[in-house]
DNA sequence: TAGATTGTTAATCGATTAACAATC
DNA sequence: TAGATTGTTAATCGATTAACAATC
């Protein structure tokens, strides 16, 4: 195992946010930022962050911080942002539409290359302007593509059964948004997003609030 | 502040997931569950779950377990999944269609009842049925309709003056995707979707394999 | 009653924060 | 050099797990 594996998955989620915040000071021309300031723009503590970066090497400097360019960049590429993925996406409903349409992603090197549903004759497709293949073709298109990540936006229902061919064609990272909690095999890497459960910490806020 | 207000916010967002599970269960027909069946379906140990529950009272019974209707109703209590809620949403591009649209959220009792957007006349909504209003009316129509959570599907650019008029109308809740850290007051709950966070944990993963 | 399982306290583990020597 | 700020160790805090008395 390299030594990178044993970061804990917290430090890792904090680290996109450096990476945004390092992005905009970058566009903005300032090229030095101490681990105190990047605190005052981030939320995390200072010492935090000189923790967290400290997981991956000494990338500053005593008395002078860090150099912006720099640790973006090295960020980006812990972060694997420095090179482009071959994503699919499974489920072609409005969700599915959304994240395949989303500029965001493709900015950031995730190139959707097909898009599979069960029914992809469905006309609302057409007037979309969006190609979807029959999912019967999913797991040779994945294998003649060398497809790295897989995007699940189906149904409940129909989750597991797409994260299985998924996993059967040798896609490595799936990013599942189903409602239904997925088994996929320990060399997988499985991140959902569970909308729901977001929403709900809202609702317990409110309901809280109530009874105040 | 009342006594749930200091449960920790990594409880609370573990309690959709005995929910959804609790309500599987009564599909099922099943009455009776204990903390360590509960603990097979969940992944979280039995301990866990137990402390979890014991932070809103003793809904168990020694030597029995949980009843499955009750500890279902009653975290749906908790949640604030008993009652419905009017929702707005600003941004009416793919994300901000794909959530309004979601049947998900509506069978959970969240109501979402205008679509706004600065830019309403895009033909596009036309083509959906979506009926969008133009952001001018927003802060009115949260007013005269009591809104109680603000979705926020905008650009980045345009998240924070969106949150501005969600605060400034009496909103008390905010839903936001838009990858930026908004401001909010203290009494405003903020639940961001970080889907680009989300999605470089994969990138980092397969990086992080590469290297092996 | 005997067995089962909770509610709850105590022990452990991991993550965050504080402190400061190292060093640019 | 003096001042600043990192890298890193130590202290603290909070969350998880273990253990078991209470009790159904």
């Amino acid at each position: 195992m390299s030594k990178d594996s044993q970061v804990s998955i917290t430090v890792i989620r904090r680290l996109p946010k450096y990476h945004r915040y390092l992005g905009d000071l970058l566009k903005r021309g300032i090229n030095r930022i101490s681990s105190q300031e990047l605190s005052n723009l981030t939320g995390f503590t200072a010492s935090q962050i000189r923790q967290d970066l400290n997981n991956f090497g000494g990338f500053g400097q005593q008395g002078y911080g860090y150099n912006v360019e720099e640790l973006y960049n090295e960020l980006g590429k812990i972060l694997g942002l420095d090179r482009e993925y071959k994503v699919v996406v499974t489920g072609a409903g409005n969700l599915g539409h959304a994240v395949t349409l989303y500029r965001g992603f493709k900015d950031a090197g995730f190139n959707i290359i097909g898009v599979f549903d069960i029914n992809p004759d469905n006309p609302r497709y057409a007037s979309r302007n969006m190609e979807v293949k029959h999912r019967d073709g999913l797991e040779d298109f994945i294998k003649e593509n060398n497809v790295e990540i897989g995007i699940i936006t189906t149904s409940k229902e129909n989750a597991q059964e797409v994260a299985d061919i998924y996993v059967k064609s040798g896609i490595k990272a799936i990013w599942n948004f189903a409602t239904v909690d997925l088994i996929v095999p320990d060399d997988v890497a499985l991140e959902s997003v569970r909308l729901s459960e977001s929403l709900f910490t809202l609702s317990y806020f409110l309901r809280s609030q109530d009874e105040r």
